[in-house]
DNA sequence: CACACTTTCTGAACGCTGTTCATTTTTACA
DNA sequence: TGTAAAAATGAACAGCGTTCAGAAAGTGTG
């Protein structure tokens, strides 16, 4: 019988409509406000519905998060013409604050929701994360290799990057940067584009590091 | 007639009882399961009352938040005997990110949380916060002074700096350096206690602004 | 087609949340 | 002691995640 296998594809598609709805949700409102009943209603299913093809809401929030990596994955892995993989480095953590501040709840949900660590068990939500992680480690010790930085312990110094761009985006995200909006706090930072400053230090780090010798 | 100024010291007391209450569930449950319900009995009035003492939920979080912002700054600016500025950096930064791995969810509170902009008009919440990154940039400025690093831009470092710590220990509390646990990363990183992970990464950041030379 | 069986779906119900407000209790002062 | 003002209460409301008995739709067989 192939109905067996129609079945399935109906499944897989009821189950593709749901994080698309989210993701949608997500988008539209903010990350608080989207609720079971919003996303049901979306996809005009009653609420119960839901909990036949998740388990519970921690579960489908992880599946949407899953496909929130796979587009960060795809929109930050966009290839440059650059040859010089320093460049290439400055590119990739551009991209990486840029996607975050242009999606702030998908974000969240990625980098900075409590997370439901028994919900973590089967399949691999993080997987475009990771994939992400290795595009940044293999290209920082590529820098290495080139001799354009220097770096004793390659991992740590790409833990290092990581944690400063999704630094600078968290804070972004959350408004902590506006104690720079005022002028309660003077420094020459005070009026300047939030935006624009966690690129402009992106920069500023990878040519610190570029001018690190040993 | 005196009773005005005991009413208003009662007043006072209160709004610090339920500081302290909620305080303390945020340390003994997670940040989510802290409810209005739940700080009203603990201080043992109706929960109708809080309402009168704060405007609502998010108000009364920003006055804990502004508590912890306090209790932050006496950990971290806590003096050493290091006479060395850099030193004093390093220094710095390891007790904020301890501060932090200490209490994730005050951290939350402080620099996680979203925010509700409207409630931030009057009072300074983030009074003491500010001060903590005053006291970073003040000895960034220092270390630059003393020929310890160099720095273009100081208050750009400064900014660098705190998003590097922060950046970890979100990370950290966010249970997302989980990754560097199970073996499905391959790299020296895996394994290693994240906590250690995020003080050595701090000490090997300024090492490398230390070695940095124009 | 009719019947039985399975799968899918529904929405009311439960206990929780933040918030409001009519009501009651307590306090203050003449 | 009486009365006006202040403070405290807790039931009620809408929305939340979640469950589950019952309705509906789909499937296979005689």
């Amino acid at each position: 019988m192939g109905s067996q296998q129609r079945k399935e594809r109906e499944k897989e598609d009821l189950r593709r409509k749901v994080i698309t709805a989210a993701t949608e949700l997500f988008r539209e409102e903010s990350y608080a406000a989207v609720s079971m009943r919003k996303i049901a209603k979306r996809v005009e299913y009653s609420v119960g519905t839901l909990y036949l093809y998740y388990k519970d809401k921690d579960e489908l929030f992880l599946a949407v998060q899953s496909a929130a990596f796979e587009q960060a994955f795809t929109f930050i892995n966009a290839r440059s013409g650059k040859d010089d993989p320093l460049e290439r480095l400055q590119e990739l953590g551009e991209r990486y604050v840029r996607f975050g501040m242009k999606n702030p709840d998908l974000y969240r949900l990625m980098f900075m929701m409590e997370h439901p660590m028994d919900a973590m068990e089967e399949g691999d939500p993080w997987h475009s994360g990771i994939a992400l992680h290795n595009l940044l480690t293999s290209l920082v010790k590529e820098c290495v290799a080139a001799g354009r930085i220097v770096a004793e312990d390659p991992d740590r110094l790409s833990f290092a990057l990581w944690s400063l761009v999704h630094g600078m985006v968290s804070l972004r995200i959350s408004q902590r940067l506006t104690i720079y909006n005022g002028a309660h706090l003077n420094c020459p930072l005070c009026g300047i584009d939030t935006d624009q400053l966690v690129i402009e230090t992106n920069e500023m780090m990878i040519s610190i590091l570029e001018r690190q010798k040993n």
